[in-house]
DNA sequence: TTCCAGGGTAACG
DNA sequence: CGTTACCATGGA
């Protein structure tokens, strides 16, 4: 069983092979897979697991499903909202270049990956998640404790010899305990933080359409941080990669700090002055400035294996 | 071996 | 309020 799901006009500009490129940028990726420009991975669709494949052809992109759910208009228009916002495909994105333009440490990357689109974690849990393991541990080390949750809690499809995995839900991670997290090596703290908002997620006390409900990205911010374990950096990434706020920035990130150093060519991390100094240009756009200065790094943090 | 890593909390002055 | 110790382990 294999059936097109939908076929969505790309805008402009839109590169496949950027988004490819961030999508590969470490082999130790567990929940999507990148074959021949393919793009695959499973999405819950009315609670029920569904592998779907993306290919880019001319100026579409084709979603397929190749197995879960048998099609229905309402599985379609799930799996077509799911891949536009996971690649942002309804962003008009030339303000944003046209704003670059007058920032000096970014219009080159702008124009050298024209068509990157923020990659987005549409899955509030999956991006509190992520945000909350990748916190002052190297990010090859974060792949690494994100696939051993995954793997060890998530939900798991084997088809043709490969498996394809859903993150975990809120519900199964809520009921465990500190010490299970630290089996997989989670640190105390990361596992309370991970329970704590497994918990709140659980009880509807915090969810994406709650904390979307006023349309006020800076209320948003307001609701995260009051949530232990989450502090500024951790509720603009989510704002920024969740929530599709374009101006989330943040700006305690030590990979826009490096980012940053280096297209100053200076020796030395910029300051918090500094880089509001230079984000000043930014204003509307911070989240993806980011992104682009992000995507100038990717030789620092490739995994070995 | 040393230093740092896509931070955050809590305890301190 | 601003500063500091601590978390804890892997990767380079």
């Amino acid at each position: 069983m294999k059936y097109k799901a939908s076929s969505i006009q790309l805008p402009e500009p839109f590169s496949m092979s950027e988004m490819i490129g961030y999508l590969t940028r470490s082999a130790n990726e567990c929940l999507f897979y990148v074959e021949a420009d393919n793009v695959y991975r499973m999405i819950r669709v009315e609670n029920e697991p569904v592998l779907v494949e993306i290919t880019c052809r001319n100026d579409e992109l084709e979603v397929w499903i190749l197995d879960g759910i048998p099609p229905t208009k309402s599985v379609r228009v799930t799996v077509d909202g799911y891949v536009r916002d996971w690649f942002d495909l309804d962003r008009d994105l030339r303000p944003f270049y046209r704003q670059m333009e007058h920032c000096p440490y970014v219009s080159g990357l702008g124009r050298d990956h024209t068509g990157l689109r923020i990659v987005g974690v549409p899955d509030l849990f999956e991006a509190l998640c992520w945000a909350i393991v990748g916190q002052q541990i190297n990010l090859a080390f974060a792949y690494t404790l994100k696939r051993r949750f995954v793997e060890t809690f998530g939900e798991c499809l084997r088809l043709n010899g490969k498996e394809f995995w859903l993150f975990p839900s809120p519900e199964t991670i809520a009921n465990l305990s500190v010490a299970e997290l630290r089996s997989i090596q989670f640190t105390s703290r990361k596992s309370e933080y991970v329970l704590e908002v497994a918990k709140r997620m659980t009880e509807g006390t915090l969810s994406k359409t709650s904390l979307m409900q006023s349309g006020d990205f800076k209320a948003a911010e307001r609701d995260l941080v009051k949530i232990r374990g989450i502090g500024p950096w951790t509720a603009n990434y989510v704002l920024m990669r969740c929530l599709r706020d374009p101006s989330a920035f943040p700006i305690e990130d030590v990979g826009l700090h490096n980012a940053v150093k280096e297209r100053l060519g200076i020796n030395r991390k910029p300051t918090l002055d500094e880089l509001r100094a230079i984000a000043s240009k930014w204003t509307g756009w911070e989240a993806y400035a980011t992104f682009y200065l992000w995507r100038s790094l990717y030789h620092t943090f490739r995994c070995r294996d």
